[in-house]
DNA sequence: CTAGGGTTAG
């Protein structure tokens, strides 16, 4: 006899919030009156055992089936009864492979895979994207184009979800020319092909190709999904194009899409992207379910945004309302210490995260604290910080180092960080633009002319400095010293009224991270031009009175735009809102909200 | 029984 406990009042039946339980068990009426209410291990046991029983291969399968889906811990027990089945059929064959495809360990789907070829099983329509999933998780290229020729020789290849599952997995391998090319030539596009293709460019960060395929999209007179709409947001969020991000916002509140917690989090990060931290604390306070993605997309945000104490904050309510913070949410915490000069508090986040919260630090926390002390000022701190840790530190780690060297114009340790750095990386010309800093800084010229050369003799080319603007609905770059922009004549005359009442302010420039061999007059030439000038420039002649001027760049902040950007707050009385590489500053009445620090 | 999407050090 076989005994099942009868289930209490409040035990919860957790899966059948899950519509693919639902589904299994209205397929299995018996298993859904055992298992709806519990949900213990000793009852698959019990159940298991009756069914053997019973002979009743069809229950074994609906068993399988749910143990392979309701809890991942469960995948053994699922392999066990897969292995009782002789011979498995494809449904089981791809119940396991889809429970794989969902797991940690993708790579076995392989071995399944071959498996149920070496039984002579054909893989159907449902075989392929699950196995396609598992390889995506895996970056497998290669196994995911011999799964490719299979489909199109089993003829499922121009399955629409076989076929959504193939541009996902070239996109996600960095193949973006094939995915293309399979999104060209499908015949009857749906949404979801469309939504893998964009998502597909929005993760290469090629965010232009994606806005043109969407405008493509609605062109196509398409509406889009809830993936879509993240996507666009997160395209939105690199980009800093607020208007953008807010069109998405707006078309989800007049047609009433459900506000689901991956939309919110994808809302409140574009909203912090784009130096908007009211709108995304308001949408904060909108979600009626908040996990730990979204907790820390707020705590990242108010980091970046100068606001360290208030993301310290936060983290601590999280903790409150019994949210577990994960190895992502102590970086933001992390980065919220450093941007905010917070010592103490970084290190005991630091030890709480091992010893609370049972999480091991990884190479970027202990970068953070690396960043921490350095732009402290304890730089040998930082060394001794880094010369304990028990894994190995990395390249953004030394780099940390030597940017706090730069910053703290300390030339003994720049020096040796910077080359140690230039001989790892010989490509990257951010090594020998801070080096080159650090000795231009000490007056060492001649040193500063040396490191400049090397980078030119091995083809080393300085990321030219860019800013955007967004305005009407479009994005304007202005590149560095680009007087040959039609724009550039235009921009002129507010250039020099900038350069006239700075200077009646007391401005002076600030020449020491101009390295070319030229005069001091020059040199306060070329800063004028700094892409970050033009798009100010730009903004003053054509950005409404009343609203901030928004720029987003791709370097970090130079110190002499940063203190002219000051006072043209001041003089001309706007509010000027930059996000460099890293992070924001809010230009006010003569400060930024980094206070200096950054 | 199937496809797509959210946070991450400088």
């Amino acid at each position: 006899m076989c005994t099942i406990q009868v289930p209490t009042k409040n035990s919860k039946p957790i899966w059948l919030s899950n519509p693919s339980y639902t589904h299994l068990l209205s397929k299995h009426p018996t298993l859904l009156s055992l298992l709806q209410n519990s949900n213990s291990n000793s009852h698959l046991k019990q159940i298991h055992a009756h069914i053997l029983k019973s002979h009743d291969p069809n229950s074994l399968t609906a068993l399988l089936e749910f143990s392979a889906l309701s809890d991942p811990k469960r995948l053994d027990y699922a392999i066990r009864i897969f292995r009782s089945l002789n011979p498995p059929t494809i449904f089981a064959f791809n119940t396991l492979l889809r429970s794989l495809s969902a797991s940690n360990h993708p790579h076995q789907s392989v071995h399944l895979f071959l498996e149920m070829l070496h039984c002579g099983i054909a893989p159907n329509k449902y075989t392929y994207p699950f196995v396609l999933k598992s390889f995506s998780a895996e970056l497998a290229l290669l196994p995911g184009k011999t799964i490719h020729g299979h489909a199109v020789k089993a003829g499922s290849a121009s399955d629409p979800f076989v076929h959504s599952s193939l541009i996902n997995i070239y996109s996600i391998c960095g193949e973006i020319m094939d995915a293309l090319k399979l999104f060209d030539r499908t015949p009857n596009r749906d949404v979801v092909c469309w939504s893998a293709m964009i998502s597909g460019l929005v993760r290469q960060g090629r965010f232009r190709e994606a806005l043109g395929l969407f405008n493509e999209f609605q062109i196509a007179g398409l509406e889009p999904n809830e993936s879509i709409m993240v996507s666009l947001l997160c395209t939105s969020a690199h980009l800093g194009a607020l208007e953008q991000g807010k069109w998405v916002h707006m078309y989800i509140q007049r047609n009433g899409v459900h506000l689901s917690i991956k939309l919110g989090t994808a809302l409140i990060n574009m909203y912090c992207k784009c130096g908007v931290v009211e709108d995304a604390l308001k949408l904060f306070g909108k979600m009626k379910r908040r996990n730990v993605l979204v907790w820390t997309a707020l705590i990242s945000g108010l980091a970046i945004n100068g606001m360290g104490r208030r993301a310290l904050d936060m983290y601590q309510e999280m903790l409150r309302a019994g949210i577990r913070p994960d190895s992502v949410t102590f970086v933001a915490v992390l980065t919220a210490c450093s941007h905010g000069g917070l010592v103490e508090e970084a290190r005991e986040c630091f030890d709480a995260m091992r010893r609370e919260h049972r999480l091991i630090p990884k190479v970027e926390h202990y970068g953070c604290m690396v960043d921490v002390l350095g732009r402290a000022g304890l730089l040998n701190e930082a060394l001794d910080f880094i010369k304990s840790m028990p894994i190995e530190p990395d390249i953004v780690l030394w780099r940390a180092l030597l940017n706090a060297c730069s910053m703290h114009r300390n030339v003994e340790m720049g020096e040796f960080v910077g080359k140690f750095l230039i001989h790892q990386d010989p490509l990257y010309d951010g090594n020998y633009i801070l080096l080159s800093n650090v000795y231009a800084q000490a007056k060492r010229w001649a040193d500063a002319i040396v490191v400049r050369n090397i980078m030119k003799e091995r083809g080393v080319k300085k990321c030219p400095g860019c800013s955007t603007i967004e305005f009407n609905g479009v994005v304007h770059e202005f590149f560095v010293g680009d007087k040959s922009d039609p724009q550039f004549k235009e921009l002129r005359p507010m250039l020099d009224e900038m350069s006239r009442r700075l200077k009646s302010a007391g401005y002076v420039p600030t020449t020491s991270e101009v390295l070319l061999d030229i005069d001091e007059d020059e040199k306060q030439e070329v800063l004028c031009y700094h892409s970050e000038k033009l798009a100010i420039a730009f903004g003053l002649l054509n950005i409404d009175s009343i609203m901030p001027i928004r720029i987003v760049k791709n370097l970090r902040a130079c110190v002499d735009c940063h203190s002219a950007t000051k006072i043209i707050s001041m003089v001309f009385d706007r509010e000027i809102i930059v996000r460099d590489r890293s992070r924001f500053h809010h230009f006010k009445g003569g400060a930024c909200s980094c206070q200096d620090f950054w």
